[in-house]
DNA sequence: ATTCCGCGCGTTATCGCACACGCAATTTAG
DNA sequence: CTAAATTGCGTGTGCGATAACGCGCGGAAT
């Protein structure tokens, strides 16, 4: 618990010049500077976090880019959640948000939110990203300042300079949702997979890890379907499909939010066998269908946590200068109906 | 945002008045008191904790009650690392914590330990107690000072006047256990539980939940076996006898973190059949097996998680004197292989 | 009437750090 | 060769709250 008055007596300086030191600020010679250096690691000084930012004038400003709350069915609301969760905890260290909200399926919406932001860049001090438009996005990555530090969340852009990945391990969370698969189909029969248009890499990730799990395995016939993702209703039709020309179905691994809708479809119209479907995200309509039993694992990836923690990060890099991994990667939670209630809220 | 001075302004008073009021230190006519009071709740003025801690002479401490961590397979040294992490974090807000260890399956030492805390008391301004030796710890419990607050980790004692409890649900725990088990069994056959003396409510609740799981279900033979922990390689000796009395054996349920013990056996003596295995806590032991196979899922209460809150819950109510919850449930993580890496650290 | 005590309040140093400012001693420019 | 700029350093103030201290006033005790 070394002071700066400390190690201003140890040095024979004052606490201004220690002080110059610690914030390059000049105006020290070269032996003073070398030193105060060598006290300050000798007693391993920590500056005391409480007084800084009491004494801070400035404060900091991260701009947040996003889609809507309400996309994913309402599954951006959760990493908000955990934002704003962060926000209101750094308040006393002078740390504020400012979000930029974009259509994930509109290019142009996500310019605008792009536009926005770099009207107003001068002002920010970190940026957090959510590449959800990856090529719009790289784009973006090529206007945004050099002296402006970003960090991704959710899922990711590599050969960028972000400083940081706050998100899951995508491959492995298919990898996880196979093995659950597997684990629950006793019968030989086909497991149908639905991908998504557009395409997503981080969702692509997730079919990848799941098939690499069967990869050896032959008494389980796995069959990819695709949605469009614009159109109406993508998952009812497509469901419907999936059991009219499926006889031997036993399984539906949808490698998104949208689990619900097929089990929307499935307990109307396809009561009667039992067909098991994994899916992801603790968003409200599949939290309903996961105690009623028309879903039987979610896999989460703690995504409110992953608000909360890249605000931190945010935070741990920009104001504190602390060296943050590069990637975070969050646990797969399993959740089932026996645990869920532990998970909500 | 309001600040004392603020208050102080608008109450025409100053602010060691206002401090005065805050702080129930008297010396305040009744008058100014009220007004004072007022347009504190008109402001909604929240004292700046940065401030405060860096102002604050006091230091605090909090007394920790918890068995050896080596104990239950080094399990209790998860729960500790928590609380050094909380400690490491809450240095700067002045909170110190004493340990004192005591050996779960030794009345005499818990007492021992005791006296040491007792004889100390006033020194310390909380505790935190792990109540595994609960006949014990409820004759000590009479003795703590009323001043004193304390807080229950792991396991809990009813009707005290504890202000919260940490932990898991365990009956909840056993169910989902079950619903694991009866995933993992396609095939008909016998399921072995094995309890402990001397017993824990803790242990045994799970056991119930586990059961009641079953409770209406034909095709699977339910098996309690006991083990006495004072022995020596009790596990060992007991699958022994598991496998050689059940040729029909397919599971076996370990309702506490010796699970590592039932798989060595297993992967030595009897590697050609396979036997499902459940059990608890991601210790050294436990891991390692996950990872080979020999154990199939393993229940995490979030250990490191419950000694980190447990000591934050106390700050908060000692320090910052807020309300805090009276039941704090960690979730139950369902942890495999696949899913292992993100819990491990 | 003087001393004394307690009440009700204001003042001020302190916590550790950031940062603006000021003041010599030098260096650079004109 | 003098004025201006720059270097190297110390001082002082503020951030918001805590808590010790001090001071006037009034009533009780001597």
């Amino acid at each position: 618990m070394a002071t700066l008055k400390e190690i201003a007596n140890r040095a024979h300086v004052s606490v201004g010049t220690v002080d110059r030191v610690i914030h390059r600020r000049g105006r020290v010679s070269l032996e003073t500077e070398q030193r105060v250096k060598r006290i300050i690691s000798e007693l391993d000084y920590k500056p005391n976090i409480l007084a800084r930012s009491l004494s801070m004038t400035k404060t900091f400003r991260f701009g947040i880019l996003v889609p809507f709350p309400e996309q994913d069915g309402h599954y951006w609301e959760l990493p908000l959640k955990g934002i704003e969760k962060a926000q209101s905890e750094l308040d006393v260290y002078k740390v504020k948000v400012k979000y930029f909200y974009y259509d994930k399926y509109s290019e142009q919406s996500f310019e605008m939110a792009c536009s926005k932001m770099l009207q107003m860049v001068r002002e920010l001090d970190g940026l957090l990203i959510a590449p959800v438009l990856s090529q719009a996005t790289e784009k973006f990555l090529t206007k945004i300042p050099d002296r402006l530090p970003y960090i991704f969340l959710d899922s990711y852009i590599p050969n960028s300079r972000c400083f940081s990945y706050i998100g899951e391990d995508s491959f492995q969370s298919g990898v996880l949702s196979a093995k659950l698969m597997r684990i629950l189909v006793t019968a030989h029969g086909t497991v149908a997979i639905i991908k998504v248009q557009p395409m997503d890499y981080h969702i692509e990730d997730r079919v990848r890890g799941f098939f690499s799990y069967f990869n050896n395995n032959t008494d389980i016939n796995l069959l990819t379907y695709t949605v469009n993702a614009r159109e109406s209703m993508p998952y009812y039709k497509i469901t419907k499909k999936i059991v009219t020309e499926n006889s031997d179905l036993i399984g539906i691994y949808t490698p998104n939010a949208c689990a619900y809708q097929v089990a929307d479809y499935l307990a109307e119209h396809f009561a009667g066998k039992k067909i098991f479907v994994i899916g992801y995200d603790l968003i409200k309509e599949n939290i309903s269908h996961l105690k009623n039993g028309s879903i039987d694992f979610l896999i989460s990836q703690r995504s409110e946590m992953q608000g909360y923690e890249s605000i931190f990060k945010l935070y741990k890099q920009v104001v504190l200068k602390e060296k943050v991994e590069s990637r975070v990667l969050m646990p797969l939670d399993i959740v089932t109906k026996e645990n869920l209630q532990f998970y909500e809220n």
